[in-house]
DNA sequence: TATGAATGAGACTTCATTCAT
DNA sequence: TATGAATGAAGTCTCATTCAT
């Protein structure tokens, strides 16, 4: 039976992890404080720590969500299509997830860099196993003789650096450019841009 | 009439600036402490503090280190080349600093997920004059023929988030290959899947 | 006019008293909480609160409770008998007490230690009144020849030491013998032994 | 290669925990509040801490320094003698214990309140061990006739009942006398008193 | 009568920084 | 130059209490 949780409790619960990824984006899991957190999410701060009682467990749920969104997006590569199909279609579901979770992304970002110390224990093997599916995937079109020879792995690295630059790198950007990918033109240039040069890059 | 720094000043000063770099690389500038730093360089946080007064100090002096070494890749853009030579320079030079100063960089990435507030006054125009150069120099290319038609700023960010992807994602790119750049031949690899990938993506 | 209490009241009230003398013996005044005692008690935290307005509320009352009780015991000092039968009497009476209010028995012992600052005014000379009855009484014994000479306000304090030690360190009692006084033949041993020990002790 | 102490170090240490003990005497190991400590101690809170590093590290040192000085003082039981000298001696310790570590008792007292969480773990089986030797002896005395047939460990309780009740119930005394343990007469009188009654109880 | 939600005060603990040697 | 000792500020978390329903 699990528990009820109200409306109100679901509500504030999101804001809190809404909040909180913001927050996490920004200061990583130890720089970020509780404050900031309730303060962005509107409450105070007992009050958020009704609803996650330790800071740890805000970290904890964020990371969770994200993840989450971030696996759906990951488990939508499509097999059936051509390699060009394929990866546009993957590259285009990158890029959306970089404009619509670009915090979630450098939150991500953050816990890698302090070693994935949740994550590792989150993802377990299920990433290893994704990616292996992609590479063989990779690997079929090369021994078909659809695209150029790379290395599989790295041209996944190569998808996942240029989708996720957008999303983490977004500050560095919109100083330089003063867009960022939330403006529609700026958001199919980019895209289109990567595409292209991917893709070139591989099809023969 | 500069500071005189003795030979142990300077030996101690470095001393703090690598610990610093590898720290602030995980933690962030909030999130790093300096008992971490202090207990990395091997020396007590009273003494550390005679060296850098404070901690924002030493945040500093790491990222003005760090800023230099990574103008000078910068600013190394051979252009007398043609864009074939002139890239896969490049890319090399980045690639270079990825493996040479891979905590320098993830400090950076954080630098700017916090939203840049140091870097920002500390590069001040510099880096759009830099990048308003290198822009100028693809567009040219674009003109005379010599490349497939991109958005130049496009391209210089997708060389910029494949190089620094292997800096700042060490953590996952180890857990999935078990290797870092620090492998030659993975370092090779890398190297060169990501070159042939944006050579051919925009040559003609 | 006085309150009207509900048949629901009083029972509601009567399980927040008993909850809390369990709680107050085990943790004092300071260290007990009241979730604890809701917890025990079976209802929420502002439903108690809507019987006992503050915590400090209720540590009166259970201390109130527990005085009445303890008193009852105290005054039934029989002093008509031989001092045969009237300390055999106060003994038994202490155990009972000892038995049935264990827990009531600790709430004092962690009143008195810390400082009394409740019981003091409670009691007022009342406590003193009786002790100088009862000192009157072995007095009065001693110079009638009826037991050995002893400081009347010593074989008292043996009295109520050795009686409600088995309250008190009941944690300890039980960890050594596996007993506590609920169990029937432990309570009559550990009585049987106490009065051979005082009445012996004392009569000539 | 123990840890180096400085001077200073070992005077603040024991300046914390005399506080210690008497405050957790007071309050218990939940109630005790480290700004009591460190006020009673004449210190401040962080430089307290800089010691100790928690509240709980405290409460331990407290415990098992005053734990030594008991279990010294059990194991002190001379068997050699008859069981006059023995008991006498016995008392004597206990008494003094009482006296020199009024607190201490207090404390243990609470811990066992508390349901001895930590005090069960650090003395594991000694007490019981120590228990059982000491009833032996007292099975031997009632075997050879020495002593009246009572049951040991009622006999032990007693003992241990009435020498700690001066130093628990300290306050109480206090308020129904006016002295306390450290006023020599009253000590001489409270120790003869008792000696007095349990002698007189146990033998022939 | 009952309870989920909210909060200010205060407790524990960490941490940058200073002091004294 | 080096470090043990000390501290104020700030951060995490608990808890008595109140509010609203």
């Amino acid at each position: 039976m699990q528990k009820k949780r109200s409306r109100i409790q679901i509500i504030n619960q999101q804001k809190v992890l809404d909040a909180g990824t913001e927050i996490f984006a920004k200061y990583g899991s130890r720089g970020a404080t509780i404050d900031q957190i309730a303060d962005r999410a509107g409450m105070s701060k007992p009050n958020l720590l009704y609803y996650f009682k330790t800071k740890k467990e805000i970290y904890l749920a964020v990371l969770e969500q994200t993840l989450n969104k971030w696996l759906q997006c990951m488990m939508e590569w499509q097999v059936t299509g051509t390699p060009e199909e394929t990866l546009t279609d993957y590259i285009d579901k990158k890029f959306r997830f970089s404009r619509d979770h670009a915090a979630g992304s450098r939150v991500f970002a953050n816990e890698i860099q302090e070693g994935a110390p949740i994550l590792k224990t989150l993802l377990g093997e299920n990433l290893k196993k994704l990616v292996n599916e992609n590479t063989s995937v990779i690997k079929g079109w090369i021994k078909d003789g659809k695209i150029h020879p790379v290395e599989p792995i790295h041209l996944l690295f190569t998808i996942w650096a240029v989708t996720q630059h957008y999303a983490d790198f977004s500050a560095q950007i919109e100083t330089l450019t003063g867009k960022t990918l939330a403006d529609k033109d700026f958001y199919k240039q980019a895209k289109k841009s990567a595409t292209q040069i991917i893709l070139r890059g591989v099809l023969k």
